[in-house]
DNA sequence: CCTGCCCCATA
DNA sequence: GTATGGGGCAGGA
């Protein structure tokens, strides 16, 4: 066996993609030079080629290629024009590195082949089949899923970015059919990143179900008539040949001429002087080093040596300027972000890609948009993008409309711009734009069709601004919530950022067109050409991210969390936010005036205290007075040097006995209070509805929770009983009662169901004071007559295991010693093993797969937990602890949420959901209906996972009704 | 006028 | 120890 030839073929293009997006930008120092996809696939190479036996496929390669596509059209642009014709060109910084990849797979003695005509998958399954033919097995390097079609007795894939083996089994679970019946699926499924046209109506499910029924495609089409379901028989049999020329599209061809037999693919040894030569050439000191050690290569007396790189030009600039050196994990080359890539990123924008917002049409009649909207009708989707003249989608006036139907092709139609020169009293509307009454319905016929998709980024705006016009917008797919759902802890997911990540291009900052600070001007003044080139370049960039981000959802199993978690969540909110809370002003202003006379009287004796007048809202002048004139001892300081004001460090110094520190704690509060809240929230009241409407944000949290803002409701005080008070100004209007509704414990809960502890899930189970109980079972005491703060250090340990604990935090929290907390931790872990099992386990699967999971399936990526640094590291591990728990009680709540107002409906109330706190949903209803609603919410809340998990520990909720906010929580 | 920092409000 | 948003200050444009 040992003597069995075996041929490793890697797919090479696919390869240079993924490492490219997978990886951080890097550049060459010397120049600039973009090198990360070069770097990327070094390093995978070599591991290939070093982890032998030890690696995924488990044998040493004795044959090794790697096979690229050959630049321009295939054979199958022949059969079918438009394969892979939505394919957006590489991006600039990506181009010049094929070559150099090219030639750094030389630079391992191994060969690196391609053909023009041909992709490089049909050059292995060519060379699969010739392998299998000369006895050798195979093992294809790579993760197109085309390539699965390859595998059989013998031949095996492996995916080394996503550390997964994949041989029959994986491919039945993918495919649902045998890898000799994936090309009979993947016809009648199609393929819309390749183009692939498939048969209507069949994904790759319904295609499984129908192959395994018939046999195989042929038989499938012969057959069709017989299908009892209506639409799938009529399309099949009008598809039919489409589906077959699909199926020639995805066949890979195993007769592909070529220059190399399989014996000149023999695995020469490594000359170790020239691929150091090379990798010194890129700057990859730490690949350099590591091979110039296992060939015994004097890596010193090896040059670097010259690079091919035509075709690429340092930016002029660029060179001159000092790029910093990188911090983590890089190759000793600058990061994205440094000058150089500015200057590259600069470039690549004159270069324009394939984006010329010149192009754009700009409608200005009403025929002009009856064709856009016949063309979406024709298609079945387009994306759109509403222009307003405010970021507040309460208030802001429709500005104008901007559709998109395929990449390059999009309008921009104007319908509120005013004439820009007149003063406040305008001159009107300006002169070439479709009248508002005529333009609406025409818009409200495509934005509410059953049949087109809307595609649009963050469209939870979008949405609330139409509907203020009488237009629901559905059915929908948004952009913001694809990149959210797939690479969540990856990068931001706005627009600007996806269309840098995923397109390389870089769209018309608004402030290039609108100005900024002072002079900016609202997008109704913009003048109508430049305005058409912002605009529609917004629709056309949103279709091609979806085109890009979409297809990823099914091949990356995360359809299921978009379309039940993320996607029906959107309405609910744009609901939650039109309705908005009544806040009472006079409540509001009554305590602006009690804080202030407080933070008057204490202001006084802190200055008297201090001896002269200083501004207290000062960290460093206050830093000064405690620190340097009176001369107290100075505890932490802040990391950039300066004394710490914290209150943690005032509590301190009170405690010594001093004064001042204590009254400016006080009146901090005060200050907070007043200026975030009682000054801050009245400004934030809808003059229309006379309400305070905030905005959540879907996408803007790694774990799942929402966030809110403009104002934050997230964050109104409920501690101290100053604070508290502000929650009393938060009301139902008159005959109405706000109710209240929180999830108890639902992060430990959820703790306890994830890692499996039976005491803990037996406590929930029973009703029991958790807290008490783990006190119990850490000291030994009773519950009953217990100390309160045997408890309470119970508690803060609590807490701690969903932060992912460290003994300095714990320290920190108890206000004990370091040593202390440790011994408490390691009590806690003596005692609940399970949890030190979840914690490492998780960490684990976090380092494993660069990602963790809710009990849902939402995924959240730490990139970084495999940092060298250990400050870094250590906290990726416990942010990737808390994930899950924190994420699947926010998954649980947003599944409440989404049902809760069919629920209340069919239950005939009448109360609305007004705000989402995290664990509480706060509602709003007429007083007579309070005592029929409760239970519905409740029960809604408390069964939100079912039908399809069933935590092994009860939710519990309380809720209570009541006339404000304070009273009801 | 913008940005980073410090501090602090919530779950 | 996790996750956020926001106000005021201070320094550099």
């Amino acid at each position: 066996m040992a003597d069995k030839p075996h041929l490793f073929l890697v797919d090479g293009s696919s390869y240079i993609f993924r490492a490219y997006h997978a990886l951080p930008p890097l550049t060459r120092k010397s120049d600039g030079l973009p090198v990360g996809a070069v770097a990327g696939f070094c390093n995978m190479l070599w591991k290939l080629l070093q982890e032998g036996e030890k690696g995924l496929s488990g044998v040493d390669p004795s044959h090794i290629a790697v096979i690229f596509d050959a630049k321009g059209d295939t054979f199958r642009n022949e059969i079918y024009d438009q394969y892979k014709a939505h394919r957006p060109p590489a991006p600039e910084d990506l181009r010049p590195q094929f070559g150099l990849i090219k030639d750094a797979v030389r630079a391992f003695n191994i060969p690196a082949i391609e053909q023009v005509g041909y992709e490089a998958d049909d050059i292995i399954a060519t060379y699969v089949q010739k392998a299998l033919v000369a006895g050798a097995d195979v093992t294809i390097v790579g993760s197109d899923k085309d390539l699965m079609q390859l595998v059989q007795p013998g031949v095996v894939m492996v995916d080394t970015m996503k550390n997964k083996r994949i041989s029959h089994d994986e491919v039945v679970e993918k495919f649902g059919v045998a890898p000799d019946r994936v090309v009979d699926v993947q016809a009648l499924a199609g393929d819309s990143v390749d183009n692939v046209p498939g048969v209507p109506g069949i994904g790759i499910k319904t295609a499984a179900l129908l192959i395994n029924e018939f046999g195989d495609l042929e038989s499938l089409l012969a057959g069709a008539e017989t299908i009892k379901q209506k639409k799938r028989r009529e399309n099949l049999i009008e598809f039919a040949d489409q589906a077959r020329i699909s199926r020639e599209l995805v066949y890979l061809k195993p007769d592909v001429p070529l220059e190399m037999e399989i014996d000149d693919l023999f695995r020469d040894d490594l000359d170790g002087p020239k691929l150091v030569s090379y990798l010194k050439a890129l700057n990859f000191t730490t690949l350099t080093r590591r091979i110039a050690e296992a060939t015994e290569t004097e890596a010193e007396n090896v040059e670097a040596c010259d690079l091919n790189i035509e075709g690429w030009e340092p930016a002029p600039k660029m060179a001159a300027e000092e790029s910093s050196a990188s911090a983590e994990g890089s190759e000793g080359t600058a990061r994205s972000g440094g000058p150089a890539d500015l200057a590259a990123k600069i470039a690549s924008e004159v270069g324009a890609l394939s984006i010329d917002n010149q192009k754009y049409e700009m409608v200005t009649e009403l025929t002009a948009l009856e064709r856009w909207c016949s063309e979406a009708k024709r298609i079945g989707y387009i994306s759109v993008d509403t222009e307003t003249d405010s970021l507040d989608a309460m208030q802001a006036n429709l500005v104008g409309v901007s559709l998109a139907t395929e990449p390059g092709k999009a309008c921009y139609i104007p319908l509120g711009h005013t004439k820009g020169d007149d003063d406040m009293f305008g001159g009107g509307l300006a002169e070439g734009q479709i009248p508002l009454d005529q333009a609406l319905p025409k818009l409200k016929i495509l934005l509410e069709d059953p049949s087109i998709l809307k595609i649009g980024q963050n469209l939870k705006y979008d949405a609330l601004l139409l509907s203020r016009y009488d237009i629901q917008l559905n059915p929908f797919d948004d952009t913001l919530l694809l990149s959210y759902v797939l690479d969540a802890g990856q990068h931001g997911h706005g627009m600007d950022e996806l269309s840098e990540f995923w397109l390389g291009h870089k769209p018309i900052p608004f402030k290039e067109i609108a100005g900024t600070g002072k002079k900016q001007i609202t997008f109704d003044k913009v003048e109508l050409d430049k305005a058409t080139a912002y605009a529609a370049e917004d629709a056309d960039v949103t279709l091609r991210l979806w085109q890009i981000l979409k297809p990823r959802l099914a091949s990356e199993r995360m359809t299921t969390v978009y379309e039940r978690l993320e996607r029906p969540l959107m309405p609910v909110l744009v609901r939650m936010e039109q309705r908005g809370i009544a806040v009472d002003r006079q409540i509001l202003s009554r305590l602006s005036g009690n804080f202030a006379q407080g933070m008057g009287a204490l202001e006084e004796e802190i200055h008297e205290l201090a001896g002269k007048p200083f501004n207290i809202g000062s960290p460093k002048q206050l830093g000064d007075i405690l620190f340097g004139e009176m001369g107290l001892p100075g505890g932490k300081k802040t990391k950039t040097g300066a004394w710490s004001t914290s209150a943690s460090v005032l509590d301190d110094l009170a405690a010594e006995g001093h004064e001042l520190p204590g009254r400016v704690v006080a009146w901090r509060q005060l200050s907070k209070l007043k200026s975030t809240y009682t000054d801050a929230l009245p400004g934030f009241i809808n003059p229309v509805t006379g309400r305070v409407h905030t905005s959540y944000s879907l996408a803007s949290t790694t774990t799942g929770r929402l966030a809110s803002s403009d104002p934050n409701l997230q964050n109104i005080p409920i501690r101290t009983e100053e604070g508290r008070k502000i929650r009393t100004a938060f009301v139902a209007e008159s005959g109405n009662k706000l109710i209240s509704a929180d999830y108890s414990q639902i992060e430990l809960r959820v703790l306890a169901h994830i890692a499996d502890i039976a005491q803990l899930k037996q406590a929930f189970a029973d009703g029991l004071d958790i807290h008490a109980m783990t006190a119990s079972e850490m000291f030994g005491e009773p519950i009953e007559g217990m100390d309160p703060m045997t408890r309470r250090r119970a508690k803060a340990i609590n807490f701690g295991i969903i932060y992912g604990i460290s003994a300095f935090g714990l320290a920190n929290q108890l206000g004990i010693s370091r040593t202390e907390a440790k011994d408490y931790i390691d009590t806690y872990f003596q005692r609940f093993p399970g949890i030190r099992t979840y914690m490492e386990d998780t960490k684990q699967t976090a380092r494993d797969h660069g990602y963790v999971e809710t009990i849902f399936g939402r995924k959240i990526h730490y990139p970084q937990i495999t940092s060298k640094n250990p400050q870094m590291r250590a906290f990726m591990e416990r942010a990737a602890i808390n994930a899950p728990i924190q994420g699947s009680a926010a998954d649980i709540i947003r599944r409440a949420m989404i049902r809760m107002d069919d629920a209340l409906i069919k239950a005939g109330s009448s109360a609305i959901m007004l705000l989402q706190v995290h664990d509480e949903l706060i509602f709003e209803l007429p007083e007579p209906e309070v005592e029929a609603t409760l239970p519905v919410i409740k029960s809604v809340m408390e069964e939100a996972c079912m039908p399809v998990m069933q935590l092994s520990v009860p939710l519990k909720v309380d809720a209570q009704s009541a006339d404000n906010w304070d009273e009801a929580h």
